[in-house]
DNA sequence: CGTCTTTGACCCGCGC
DNA sequence: GCGCGGGTCAAAGACG
């Protein structure tokens, strides 16, 4: 589930980060979540600006169907997360939620390495492959992944300039089970009615 | 007719 | 250098 992206030489305090908000997706089929914390300063300033705040981490509290508190470790620092999700008739649990730790690797010798986009990743359980989050996105590529019987489709957001991707597939071990990897952040606004109808549309400026 | 999906080809990074 | 595999492109087809 975590991806490898960038190391850290140095390796910052465990951090904390907290939920943003949290809605049992029984409500009205909705289930938003977020989750933000600090980077850790050393990231922020290095020549990885961009990625300094993208390290998510996020665990799911007990049974109370809500997201708690947490500690992040010097590897999943949370920035922010938002996941969308309302479709009728369709039934979508969050069962778990992944990270894409995104490490930094600040390398002493001056190695170029393809600045990546922030990414994240989290696991649905769902009927459908692609979760409605907010977001229009056209869908660019399939493939085949190496040991998948599922295909992996690729996405892009559909906005302008926007140049947000995500990839959705099946997990192998379990096909009820959806993962879905965003890279990218976003830079306008969900464009369908479910920020609007979202009783706390507030958090949203936060949120991607 | 415009938009979106499908799908084979192509590109490129990485490991050997 | 070569082959493999993941990611992207783009033409063609489907659909509303």
């Amino acid at each position: 589930m975590f991806e490898e992206q960038v190391m850290i030489d140095e390796i910052p305090p465990p951090l904390q980060f907290g939920c943003l908000e949290s809605l049992n997706n029984n409500n009205n089929n909705k289930a938003f979540l977020g989750a933000i914390a600090s980077p850790p300063p050393d990231l922020v300033t290095s020549s990885c600006l961009g990625a300094a705040h993208q390290l998510l981490s996020l665990n799911r509290s007990t049974a109370n169907n809500s997201w708690a508190w947490g500690q992040v470790t010097a590897e999943d620092c949370v920035m922010m997360m938002r996941v969308g999700n309302k479709r009728g008739g369709d039934v979508h649990s969050h069962v778990g939620l992944g990270i894409a730790a995104m490490k930094m690797k600040m390398k002493k010798t001056k190695v170029r390495r393809k600045v990546r986009e922030p990414r994240f990743c989290f696991k649905t359980m769902s009927d459908v492959d692609v979760l409605e989050d907010g977001y229009k996105w056209r869908k660019y590529g399939q493939k085949v992944v190496k040991n998948t019987q599922h295909p992996r489709s690729y996405y892009r957001c559909t906005e302008e300039k926007c140049r947000v991707k995500k990839r959705v597939e099946r997990l192998a071990e379990d096909p009820r089970m959806v993962i879905t990897t965003y890279e990218g952040r976003h830079v306008h606004s969900p464009s369908n009615d479910l920020q609007a109808s979202e009783t706390t549309s507030q958090l949203t400026d936060f949120l991607w």
